[in-house]
DNA sequence: CAGCCTCGCTAAACTGATTTAGCAGAGCAT
DNA sequence: ATGCTCTGCTAAATCAGTTTAGCGAGGCTG
């Protein structure tokens, strides 16, 4: 592999020119006074010896690696990590650059670890990402360099790239708004921890202003609103069925994710109900499942492709310092519909 | 990032000596010469500085990169790529080795993209992995190295990692038979191309294989065999209401993923039918919906992380040549019981 | 006492690129 | 004829390690 492969100083000789001239007009480098015909001969020769640069030597010289760490506490191990990997990787190629993959699974050793691998590789940046929407600690260590935060933020001032959840909640509440809901809009998934500890999340909160500030606007509040302790199916599950104990029946529920809503849905089949022809149905994230469901769940999706990609941009073109919002689109499918009764 | 950092020349002369000496001492080489004294002296010398050796320079000289790639189709995008890539890159931190990762996409220009990228940093080895478990045409260019395939095998006698589909059917068999299940297990999910295409999919013929001879060895054969163009959810609800309308019930059905089964769990939820208590369900690759079901969902996992591990196991330390079949364990939860009536 | 070996260590070459400093020749003005 | 500038190009240093070849001192042998 990369055995006997050219040098510039075989595509020098064959060009008949010194190894400068090859190195410069081969990096197109301005200013230098070499002929038309030298460009044409290095070109040439680079061409026939299927010459491609020495990596390591280059980045030797000029400490840039053309490689950017992608280090994240869980990311990699997630469902919701594809996406964000995905965009960055295109982003990345786009480019020219390669990603190296790093996961600290929360672990201050592994985290150490991941870090000196970095700064021994001399990366030319890192995308720090967390798996969870949420503000963190970046070690030190990497703040040399570019930082980019990919779905977190910090108390440094480093450019971060945050889905934009306050908007989404926003647009779920203006979509039942539109279909006619009103006072009887039940909520599942608050959770005290996630909506008041940002290092936990960020979502959390942000969506739940959304929601709230929508509604208030058309003068509607949440008719109940009912505390998960994880947002996972099964208490989306028992959330939904204690709200069908209560007196009056909702004729929506938004769910803080789709798992929850998942768990609801389980709820309602049990007890006989449909969406959205009795309840209307209405969530976060896009999950696959959300596609999977009968009907298929409406839902703001978690634009992870774009994120990576976004961060990826910032990284290598960036300037900015100000965290950037990338707008969670409406899927819009069938689990909203008007008001039962 | 990395800026003034300890050169080796830094601790040789710290501990007055020469750099031979300290890069000798910090390899570990045996046969020198140097006293303990010396010895002493270098580790100091690297201790105080924080020495940490330059990755470009010494690979630029051993051609070694203490970097494998991990190149994949569609992989990192899928949710099943994060249990490959965290093993990938547990096994890899504990050789203290780093993880590259690009993905073609199924294209040929990404895929010479990654290839090229993958040689002009001479990656000490590529470890290749498909999302579906297949057989594969390895790029020549990187035959040149070592390769170890990933969920996939190819015409070239190469290392692979595969999951033991046809002992997980076995499971499968016996676990329904010693339920009592015995001529009305219906199977979901049969379908030509991937059974017969290996360049399609490999664990479909395998399953079959091993559920097939279990059955047939307790004199049993399948009652149903319902085929699905795709394994997805809505395939699976369609062919498990066909099933239902034909004149005998099954007492359990296989399906041959999850995604299936929860297909079918929506068709019986509708039919009114309960699991297991009418219809028992038993399934392959432990997705994590399999747990959010209600009730949880028998399967055999799919052991992602096991074989990433292996992958760079095999990589790094290998030399085999043999395919290395790695055991799905049988997650044993609700969903299976005793024949009804 | 010459010759040889072992011990403990080092100088210098080498990896493959980039970059700095500068050289030879032509053209032009004085 | 001399000095100057501009053009087109190159030698050599540099990056930070690894590796080869070998040196000087001391001890042992014959």
């Amino acid at each position: 592999m990369g055995r006997d492969r050219a040098t510039l100083a075989d595509v020098a000789e064959r060009a008949g020119l010194s190894k400068t001239a090859a190195s410069m007009v081969l990096n197109g480098r301005e200013g230098t006074r070499l002929s038309a015909e030298a460009h044409q001969r290095v070109f040439a020769a680079a061409e026939e010896l299927g010459y491609r640069p020495n990596v390591a030597a280059r980045s030797l010289r000029t400490r840039k690696t053309a490689t950017i760490a992608f280090v994240s506490d869980i990311v990699a191990t997630t469902r919701f990590a594809g996406g964000l990997i995905r965009g960055a990787l295109d982003a990345a190629r786009e480019r020219d650059h390669v990603l190296l993959i790093t996961e600290t699974q929360g672990d201050a050793a592994f985290e150490q670890y991941a870090i000196d691998a970095i700064l021994d590789r001399q990366v030319d940046g890192v995308i720090y990402a967390a798996m969870a929407t949420r503000r963190l600690a970046v070690p030190p260590a990497i703040l040399g360099g570019r930082v980019v935060l990919l779905n977190a933020t910090s108390a440094e001032p480093l450019p971060s790239v945050l889905p934009d959840d306050e908007r989404a909640g926003a647009r779920i509440a203006e979509t039942l708004l539109a279909h006619g809901h009103r006072d009887r809009i039940a909520l599942i998934g608050r959770n005290r921890q996630k909506e008041r500890d940002p290092e936990i999340s960020l979502a959390a909160a942000a969506r739940l202003r959304g929601i709230r500030g929508t509604l208030a606007d058309a003068g509607v509040t949440l008719s109940t609103e009912g505390f998960c302790p994880e947002w996972q199916p099964e208490h989306g599950y028992t959330a939904t069925r204690a709200l069908l104990r209560r007196p009056t029946r909702p004729s929506a529920i938004i769910c803080m994710n789709d798992r929850l809503a998942f768990g609801a849905y389980q709820a309602l089949g049990e007890a006989g109900l449909s969406i959205p022809g009795d309840i209307s149905m209405i969530s976060f994230d896009d999950d696959p499942i959300a596609t999977w469901l009968r009907p298929k769940l409406s839902t703001a999706a978690l634009p992870h492709e774009q994120m990576g990609r976004r961060a990826v941009e910032l990284l290598v073109d960036g300037d900015t310092h100000e965290p950037s919002y990338v707008p969670m689109p409406l899927r819009r499918r069938r689990s909203v519909g008007a008001p039962a009764g």
